[in-house]
RNA sequence: GGGCAGGUUCCAGAGCGGCCAAAUGGGGCGGACUGUAAAUCCGCUGUCUUUCGACUUCAGAGGUUCGAAUCCUCUCCUGCCCA
């Protein structure tokens, strides 16, 4: 679900957010947004997609976390993974080669280089081998692209992948590795897969301090509400995640006042708007009482409304937290912020 | 008036002499979910107690039995059928 842009801000540095620059929030049951100057990628892209009345840029993931996540049903390998499908059985090969053309074929903006993304724990020496292959097929990514031209007249941008797990020195060393390719953007990816959330922020923090200052940073795979507030304060400009619309599936509603297990009794004759203070049509036309009904009734609306409250929630947080970057009073928000929309209702 | 079938813990509904505080589902309460295969998964849900355990429950009252939600008698109530 496309979802719309926002305008200029200041930006994040490791403690502090600083400089103007320019943001942009796209699609689906993920969300980006370039915080920093200069870091906005699709402004020289131009590459804005028109769909449903919405400018919408595309970024398309590598499979990289699938090999990840459904790790019984693929063989990993030097040339790539060999990927078995849940739908038929029949087996695919993913390689660096075969992932860019994909991606430009789907006419992402933003293309994901192909990584492998090491569960947690690991041991370090895994995670090294592990790392090493994600760069060399890196290097296979970009030389690629680099030979194949884009394919809707708008430039499709290659943004690569920092891994090194929970590894300080691996981070670093992986850091140094992917800003030497002088991307258009950088991500960070290998967390969020199951480790504390305090070294979330401790290895995110550490990348974003070795990643330059003058490109977005892009951190795959987080988080809650409080999660992305934390990182954009550690100078994180994108995040993506599954939370807005799988917890919604499963009840649970992030609003502006805090979070709603609108599954609960309590709701059922509470006829107040889902968030009186959010923008989407939907949260200002359906009451906690009907969307709690039609989650009890089982009805499949009740999940696709609860979706987009959430996904107009971190939208609109991600926009209030754009606004405070730069009105200069993000850090003396953040925290009375988080403690709002944290609590349980 | 006559004939059947029933009354079980919030609801539905198993159990039909000991392994029953009582299956299972629903409901209720709480928790989880972090680069999405998955509208999913996990606890608790009679009372008291931290545990062990103790106590009170299966319409009501009696009874049979070492022992009863389960067997017998009567009473009350509900549903269906016939008059």
């Amino acid at each position: 679900m496309p979802v719309g842009t926002v305008g200029s801000v200041k930006a994040v540095s490791q403690q502090q957010l600083q400089e103007e620059v320019s943001a942009r929030i796209i699609l689906g049951n993920t969300y980006h947004l370039f915080l920093r100057p200069g870091t906005d990628v699709l402004e020289k892209a131009g590459g804005l997609h028109r769909f449903m009345g919405w400018e919408r840029p595309i970024l398309t993931d590598s499979g990289g976390y699938q090999v990840f996540s459904l790790a019984s049903s693929r063989k990993i390998s030097e040339e790539g993974v060999v990927f078995q499908s849940h739908i038929d059985g029949s087996r695919h090969l993913f390689t660096p080669e075969s992932v860019m053309d994909i991606q430009r074929s789907i006419g992402a903006d933003i293309v994901m280089a192909f990584d492998e993304c090491p569960p947690y724990p690991s041991e370090y020496k895994y995670v090294k081998d592990s790392m090493d292959l994600t760069h060399r097929w890196l290097d296979r990514c970009i030389s690629r692209l680099g030979s194949t031209e884009d394919k809707y007249g708008y430039t499709q941008n290659l943004f690569p992948i920092v891994q090194g797990g929970t590894f300080a020195d691996l981070r670093k060393a992986s850091c140094e590795y992917i800003s030497e390719k002088n991307a258009a953007g950088n991500a960070i990816g290998g967390l969020s897969v199951g480790e504390p959330v305090e070294m979330i922020y401790e290895y995110c923090g550490l990348c974003c301090e070795h990643l330059p200052a003058q490109k977005p940073r892009y951190l795959m795979g987080v988080g809650t509400p409080w999660d992305l507030l934390e990182c954009i304060s550690m100078g994180v400009d994108m995040f993506d995640c599954v939370m807005p619309t799988r917890n919604g599936r499963n009840a649970m509603l992030f609003t502006t006042n805090g979070v709603i297990n609108i599954d609960n009794k309590k709701w059922e004759y509470d006829f107040s708007l889902l968030d009186e203070n959010l923008p989407s049509p939907f949260s200002r036309h359906y009451s906690k009482s009907y969307l709690r009904h039609l989650i009890k009734s089982k009805e499949i609306l009740g999940l696709t409304i609860a979706s987009i409250q959430n996904l107009a929630f971190y939208l609109w947080l991600v926009g209030e937290a754009r606004q405070k970057i730069l009105e200069g009073t993000f850090s003396s928000w953040k925290n009375g912020m988080i403690d709002r929309i944290r609590q349980r209702l």
